[in-house]
RNA sequence: GCCGGAGUGGCGGAACAGGCAGACGCGCACGACUCAAAAUCGUGUACCUUCGGGUAUGUGGGUUCGAUUCCCACCUUCGGCACCA
């Protein structure tokens, strides 16, 4: 089967579809798993046949804890698992006749390929964009280990239940934020949804506002604040610091309460941290600051609904125009001062007044301007004061890379006593995951690779005296970074991939993948990517790099919930194949819905996709040896169903394919039957993508040469598809009252004639006298009566 | 609260670019074949009706000769974000 490999630098015009490659689990191929790669090989197969290079290819993204976990429980290697996973991943996608190119199969766990991840990490340390800092991890108290995003399930651990909370360790963090701007323009570029493009500008949250300076009493400090309202300034009545804010520990710990109230923060757990309620709790931080544009003292306190991570960990506080001052105000008794006027007599003790819609007042120079105007007119006087300056701020934070676990690519840092944290030289990538006995987590919630101490062990890459290496691994994001490269030139192992074949196949045309990538794994591989444009590892001509992102779809179980062991309503792909064909399945999962809707599984319409192919196989069996000559109208119906089938493929609406081939089918077998092999040869290369093993079966019995996913795609004549004749409405006051057969380019005159002779048109057009008469040609005519 | 989708028969869903709403499939009913069943094949299938028609695409308005399609408001629902200053 040749025809489903890439042709590097072929002349064809090339096609590069790609579907998110599956982490391969115990479990093997579920039936999501089926549908979407189905729905991807339909595309494919059908791309091949009309002529192009098509680039489908498939890997494994194999690093990850439930094979780490597995690996703990049964006392075997990750290594072994993962080959024994991805070996049955393999022929269960075979089974499916999913046409990738198995010969650029890339593996993430295969060190020919984490070197190359391993490479991406030390060019963004010594780019800057990678550093090491104190961040705080998911723990487990009871487990004892460092828990992954992924592993907490509304708050609680996912192992053993028991709520999180978090535990502060050092670790590598990559500076994702630096691309923020960059993320959000360069979406320009590609021809996403607009869900997803605004899913990713949501995610980012870029906001415009301003840092502005209060200068604290009795202490030589500026305390900086960002805010998006910098002409509320003058309503600023007291400031707030997130408990970890370092003036805290800096200055306030000697204030009474202060050091209780930290602690407990910090002992909350994610849950509570993050339960949005009006339920303010905070204490005075013994700090008073003074408000640049009051000069008045206002006091500093200090809250956990303020967040160390976003803006610069302190605010401002305006409670007369901020609900969430406005709660914390009332609850401790602070001053609340309006400074806009609103025209409805707001009253300022029931709660903030946040519409921009108002009028300055007790706000100095600013008075009297509204809202859109007081903005600008504030940051211009900040600026002339040298009290603050325009900025942005983000919502996305820089990306915590580290992971505590065995199952993950090497971190290639070094940490040496003189040098301090130095990249591993290139010659001596990858750093190879050793393989070890255990894969336990340590007590600390260091990765389990610090108990390795002849691998840790080593020496400093700069100066050659000991060093020892880092013992955490990459996120489960990492390999999945950049790996479409890779498709691109699997086997190099001079660069990630060679340059001219990047030019040739990238970007990727097509990416299909789940709304749930939508924005952490598209963002970090953009990210990556626009990473590696900038350091001249991919052209330059191609800033990035997924062309048009393609949602598919969730099937749920037949009891329209989503499927899961518990439920007991798992489906199971090799079930249904072996009870229904594979092409069965295949055309029945592309014609239960649109492939991006969420859809319910329903074994009895499996059986009607069933019984329609079985009913083509009876039709190819019939007709196989015929001589006779086609009639013209099934003929026709063979054409438009390839025309139908073509937009279809192309526009991912393979619901209506399927339906139009069935539809196809009942006409022929109403026409009496009677189709020449050559013609009916059209018709399955029409369902060759749907139903390819059915297709290569009839195409052979019906005399087609080589294999029909080889053919070409058949040619419609536009003057099959065109019918002479239609079938219009005919409507009095747009109501229908009949309808009539004319000649396609039949004139007014003639259609109005025909209509006319209708009884039940004739008898409303007596009701009353025809005003006016609309008339579109092939379409339909109304006659408007009064 | 903010952002983005989606609401059509008993069910999944069709309807190019404003022009016959319900394609195709499931289910259901009846019929053929059969001793019988399965399989297969055929016919019918939105609702109401005084059999003239009338009413129907979440609800209420609007634009239009004509609206599932366009506009406004609302309701429901799904997804993402959310004490983000």
């Amino acid at each position: 089967m040749t025809h489903r490999h890439a042709i590097d630098f072929d002349n064809r015009e090339k096609k590069y579809v790609l579907v998110e490659f599956p982490y391969p689990s115990g479990s093997g191929l579920h039936i999501g798993h089926a549908f979407t790669f189905t729905g991807a090989d339909v595309f494919a197969r059908f791309e091949r046949m009309q002529g192009k290079n098509v680039l489908f290819p498939i890997g494994w993204d194999a690093f990850g804890l439930p094979t780490e976990n597995y690996a703990i429980k049964t006392g075997r290697k990750p290594q072994a698992v993962t080959a024994e996973n991805t070996a049955t991943f393999r022929s269960q996608m075979e089974e499916l006749g999913l046409s990738f190119d198995y010969e650029r199969v890339v593996d993430t766990t295969d060190p020919t390929y984490y070197k190359w991840t391993q490479w991406i990490f030390t060019q963004l340390y010594e780019k800057g964009l990678a550093y090491k800092q104190e961040m705080p991890i998911n723990w487990c108290p009871s487990c004892k280990v460092g828990l992954a995003n992924e592993e907490v399930v509304n708050g609680n651990c996912e192992r053993c239940g028991s709520p999180t909370t978090h535990r502060r360790i050092s670790q590598w963090v990559v500076r994702i934020t630096e691309y923020a701007d960059k993320l959000i323009d360069g979406l320009e570029k590609t021809n996403f949804i607009d869900k997803v493009k605004a899913s990713q500008i949501n995610w980012i949250g870029r906001s415009e506002g301003a840092r502005v300076q209060f200068q604290l009493v009795g202490v030589d400090e500026q305390l900086e604040v960002f805010t998006t309202r910098p002409d509320t300034l003058w309503g600023c009545t007291f400031m707030v610091l997130a408990p970890e804010h370092p003036f805290v520990e800096k200055y306030c710990l000697d204030q009474p309460g202060v050091h209780e109230y930290v602690e407990t923060s910090r002992g909350k757990s994610d849950l509570e941290r993050q339960e949005v309620t009006h339920d303010k709790t905070g204490v005075f931080s013994g700090l008073m600051a003074i408000n640049p544009a009051t000069g008045k003292e206002v006091p500093v306190w200090i809250s956990d609904f303020v967040l160390l991570s976003y803006g610069t960990g302190a605010i401002m506080s305006v409670p007369s125009g901020d609900q969430r001052d406005w709660d914390f105000a009332t609850k401790f008794g602070l001053e609340i001062l309006p400074i806009v006027q609103p025209d409805n007599g707001w009253d300022f003790s029931q709660g903030a007044y946040a519409e921009k819609d108002a009028v300055m007042v007790n706000s100095g120079p600013i008075n009297g301007l509204t809202v859109a105007e007081a903005i600008p007119a504030a940051l211009q006087w900040l600026k002339e004061r040298n009290l603050g300056e325009a900025t942005v701020s983000y919502h996305l934070r820089d990306w915590i890379f580290s992971r505590q676990h065995y199952w993950g690519e090497p971190i290639p840092m070094v940490k040496c006593e003189e040098c301090g944290w130095v990249p591993v030289n290139f010659e001596d990538l990858p750093v190879v995951l050793p393989e070890v006995e255990k894969y336990e987590p340590t007590d600390t919630g260091e990765s389990p690779l610090a108990n390795i101490s002849e691998w840790v062990n080593t020496t400093c890459p700069q100066c050659g005296k000991p060093a020892k290496r880092e013992t955490d691994t990459m996120p489960n994001w990492a390999g999945s970074d950049w790996y479409f490269l890779r498709f691109v030139d699997p086997h190099n192992d001079q660069s990630l991939a060679d340059m001219d074949k990047l030019r040739y196949w990238m970007p990727v045309d097509l990416y299909i993948g789940g709304d749930e990538h939508n924005t952490l794994h598209l963002l970090y591989s953009r990210f990556i990517y626009q990473f590696l444009h900038d350091i001249g590892a991919v052209p330059a001509e191609i800033p990035e790099p997924y062309y048009r992102r393609m949602s598919h779809g969730v099937i749920l179980g037949p009891d329209n919930q989503r499927m899961s062991k518990s439920r007991g309503n798992v489906i199971i792909p090799e079930d249904i194949i072996n009870q229904y064909s594979v092409d069965a399945a295949r055309c029945y999962m592309m014609f239960i819905g649109p492939f991006d809707a969420t859809m319910a599984w329903n074994e009895r319409a499996l059986q009607g996709t069933k019984r329609f192919l079985d009913r083509f196989e009876r039709l190819v069996d019939m007709q196989a040896n015929t001589k006779a000559e086609t009639p013209q109208a099934i003929k026709a119906l063979i054409h438009k169903a390839v025309a139908k089938c073509q937009h279809d493929f192309t526009n991912f609406k393979f619901n209506t394919a399927v339906a139009k081939l069935m539809e196809t089918l009942n006409g022929i077998y109403e026409h009496g039957g009677a189709v020449n092999p050559r013609d009916l040869r059209m018709l399955v290369q029409a369902i060759a993508p749907l139903a390819p093993f059915f297709a290569e079966a009839a195409w052979t019995k019906l005399g087609g040469k080589g294999s029909v996913h080889a053919s070409d795609w058949p040619a419609v004549d536009p003057a099959l598809i065109k019918d002479d004749t239609v079938e219009i409405p005919v409507q009095v006051n747009g109501k229908l009252r009949g309808t009539v057969t004319v000649a396609r380019d039949a004139d007014q005159a003639t259609v109005e004639a025909a209509a006319r002779e209708i009884e039940s048109v004739a008898k409303h057009l007596n009701e009353g006298e025809i005003r006016k008469v609309i008339f579109i040609p092939a379409k339909t005519i109304n006659f408007v009566v009064k």
